[in-house]
DNA sequence: AGCACGCCGACT
DNA sequence: GTCGGCGTGCTC
């Protein structure tokens, strides 16, 4: 008998292995495996077995050991991931253990440390220059791994060095195993679970009818919720229900991690199910506790961002992808998939409901959903709020006459604000008054931000942190911040237009860590903080009471130029904006902006969807654009620009040498033209069929041996 | 990813 | 002239 095994590493292939004797009957798909690999051990998945051996007579290694009685995969999950994973151009194995809690994919690490031959050698100074250096970032008694050190060193490489004076006796390498001693352990306590509860007093509206019987009758299924938050809720409570009385298991995604613990808290009520929560800032120990808890069966729900996609769920009925929209499930670097995609392929291989749901769709969903006739239009009220534009061109503030006016009447009255400003720091750029230059960061091309807090310069792609200077590191002339209101400079605006009033800004600066997000939502509830500044990660908090009035300062700043979904974004974020504001005819939401006329950002601020819809559908048709088309966004990476350009050169020549049509645009620089040290270059490409650019992909992407990252439309 | 093999610059 | 850097390729 051989098994196939998948490896958690960039390798997109599997690797056959012969099954000894003895462990015969416990090797099947979808058991964890420890096994031979180059001259390493290495945890695997076994993804199929087979009696006879491959072709090609390769002499095969065995499989060392089992680590699962019950597989850790079932059959369907092993189906859903090889599709996701080939849909992605992720590779299996890492697919297989990114849905697995760490603790559960047992890793070898290296640790070196000077052993006491070599500790006196040191101290003799008998050693060369590079010795002492390694002395110098491995403190003795330390034990640090390789890869660590040669970071820390800025070398590629230590092996050489390491394995000579390993040799020579004076460094010790330890391995050490992860792996717990024994197999699976027993079930852990059943840990009071959180209770999934929806509001069923609000009478849910008939209009998922449909959805509810293609979940009883235990099919698959796409459908799509158009409807504000809630009226989503109630229909999801419906569905959920249902879904839970026919013993179903239900997925229900949320974009953030502070969505995902809020949509938890708020189905408060009562039906007696245990939820469980994963998002990958838990613990390790809490994430395998969870994780168990959905194994085996003690939870029926998972509530989540994208990686909860991957929650093990036997008998899931129901997948609820809320906000689809949202960026955050989206495909980006370091990402290995895109989570609607992948919910919709789950729903396919598990026989589960998929169900979308947003008060802003993605023009591409709304689309397919409408000419599929899956498109569930919920019955909303009408808004009530008003909704006005302010043109901010001419103004020399950052917040405009008009704006004051309107802050200050609510602080009169004591009504609590939320202000929109989304751009972090104080200003966003530095100029040299006399030589026009501007401090960038050393490792990204872009200019470095001026934070008042701290006086820093910092880098917003990389986060790098330099102390600020009054004068031009070039010419020594004086530097002025370019006035172009970051959240800093609107919060000391404001506090000069109203001395004494209290502000808080819930930024990654000012609010970095949960528990600071926490105490500030707390004391703006209280009504301890009258005006409330956050940027884009405050607009994803659902915990957040509403207001009399919110503003939302330059949507337009985050239209990215030459992105085709630039409409989309500004219109989705202006939308979650908008609705930190009260439904009462009292209440007022404010938009200033320097492009008043721009179409999508009128539709977002009338709230009429189908304008937006109508006009952006109209322009991704003409200029051939998903969902009319598939697009691909490559993005190369390299120290070297020349031998990047290169091989990116080389990346399309390949893409063209085959069949279908495929349209290249690119290589260029991209926007970013270097990021964290590394050149970026970028590729569109743009096919009428998906099979078209999944072929030219693969084409172009084989044995390329190059840093990539892809965002691919679906 | 990590580890081995194979080719060019700064040291004995 | 070697040592030791890192680019390239392979791992059942």
């Amino acid at each position: 008998m051989f098994a196939e095994v998948v490896f958690p590493l960039p390798v997109d292939r599997s690797f056959q292995y012969g099954v000894p004797q003895t462990l015969l009957p416990g090797v099947r798909p979808g058991c964890r495996v420890v096994a031979p690999f180059g001259r390493r051990m290495l945890t695997g998945f076994v993804v199929a077995v087979v009696d006879g051996p491959p072709a090609g007579g390769i002499e095969l290694k065995n499989i060392h050991e089992v680590l699962d009685e019950t597989p850790s995969f079932p059959a369907g999950f092993l189906r859903f991931t090889k599709e996701l994973s080939a849909r992605s151009f992720a590779p299996w194995g890492e697919v297989l253990a990114a849905a697995l809690p760490p603790t559960l994919v047992p890793r070898d690490r290296r640790k070196v440390s000077w052993t006491p031959a070599g500790r006196e050698t040191l101290l003799k100074g008998a050693l060369g220059k590079r010795e002492r250096k390694l002395a110098s970032f491995l403190p003795r008694g330390r034990s640090l791994s390789p890869e660590f050190l040669a970071k820390k060193m800025g070398v590629k490489s230590l092996s050489s060095l390491l394995a000579r004076l390993e040799t020579e006796g004076l460094l010790a390498v330890r391995t050490t195993s992860s792996r717990p001693g024994g197999k699976a352990r027993a079930a852990g306590s059943a840990r009071t679970s959180r209770q999934l509860a929806f509001d069923f007093a609000r009478a849910a509206p008939s209009a998922t009818d449909g959805v509810e019987e293609r979940i009883v009758e235990g099919g698959s299924g796409s459908f799509y919720l158009f409807g504000s938050r809630e009226a989503r809720e109630a229909a999801y409570a419906r569905l959920v229900r249902r879904s839970l009385g026919v013993g179903g298991k239900v997925l229900y995604l949320a974009p953030e991690i502070g969505l995902g613990e809020a949509a938890v808290v708020r189905m408060k009520g009562s039906i007696g199910a245990p939820v469980a929560v994963l998002h990958s800032r838990l613990s390790k120990t809490r994430r395998e506790g969870e994780w168990r808890k959905l194994a085996e069966g003690r939870a029926d729900a998972v509530v989540g961002p994208r990686s909860a996609l991957l929650a093990p769920l036997p008998g899931l009925r129901l997948i609820i992808v809320d906000e689809e929209s949202d960026e955050s499930y989206v495909q980006q670097e370091g990402q290995l998939y895109n989570a609607v995609k992948g919910a919709r392929i789950r729903a396919e291989e598990e026989k589960a409901v998929v169900v979308f749901g947003s008060s802003w769709p993605s023009v591409e969903a709304f689309h397919e959903a409408r000419s599929r006739g899956t498109l569930i239009t919920l019955e909303s009220e009408r808004r009530k709020f008003k909704c006005s534009i302010v043109d901010d061109r001419g103004e020399k503030t950052a917040l405009s006459g008009v704006l004051k006016q309107k802050i200050g009447e609510c602080v009169v009255r004591g009504d609590p604000v939320v202000l929109f400003v989304n751009r972090r720091g104080y200003a966003p750029l530095v100029l040299c008054r006399r030589c026009g230059h501007n401090p960038r960061c050393r490792r990204c091309d872009i200019a470095l931000s001026y934070h008042k807090k701290g006086n820093t310069w910092v880098c917003h792609y990389c986060g790098a942190t330099l102390p600020a200077s009054r004068k031009c590191p070039k010419c020594g002339g004086m530097l002025v911040e370019r006035r172009a209101g970051g959240i800093e400079a609107v919060e000391e605006e404001l506090k000069n237009a109203f001395p004494g009033i209290g502000t808080a800004c819930f930024d990654s600066d000012s609010a970095g860590r949960e528990t600071d997000r926490e105490r500030i939502v707390r004391n703006f509830r209280k009504g301890r903080i009258p005006v409330l500044l956050g940027t884009r990660l405050l607009a994803c908090r659902t915990d957040v009471p509403k207001v009399r009035l919110a503003v939302v300062l330059s949507p337009e700043a985050l239209l990215g130029l030459s992105d085709y979904r630039a409409s989309q974004k500004v219109s989705g974020s202006i939308t979650q904006m908008i609705s930190f504001v009260e439904d009462d005819e009292a209440a007022e939401a404010v938009i200033q902006t320097s492009c008043p006329s721009d179409p999508s950002i009128r539709a977002a601020a009338e709230g009429d969807y189908s304008a937006f819809y109508e006009a952006e559908i109209d322009a991704r048709r003409l200029l051939n654009y998903p969902p009319f088309t598939h697009v691909a966004e490559v993005l190369l990476r390299g120290g070297d620009l020349r031998s990047l350009a290169r091989k990116s050169r080389e990346f399309v020549e390949r893409l063209k040498g085959g069949e279908g049509t495929v349209e290249v645009l690119g290589p260029a620089l991209a926007s970013v033209s270097r990021a964290r040290g590394l050149y970026q270059i970028q590729l569109i490409l743009k096919g009428r069929e998906w099979d078209d650019l999944d072929q030219a992909l693969r084409r172009g992407l084989e044995k390329i041996g190059i840093k990539k990252s892809l965002r691919l439309s679906f």
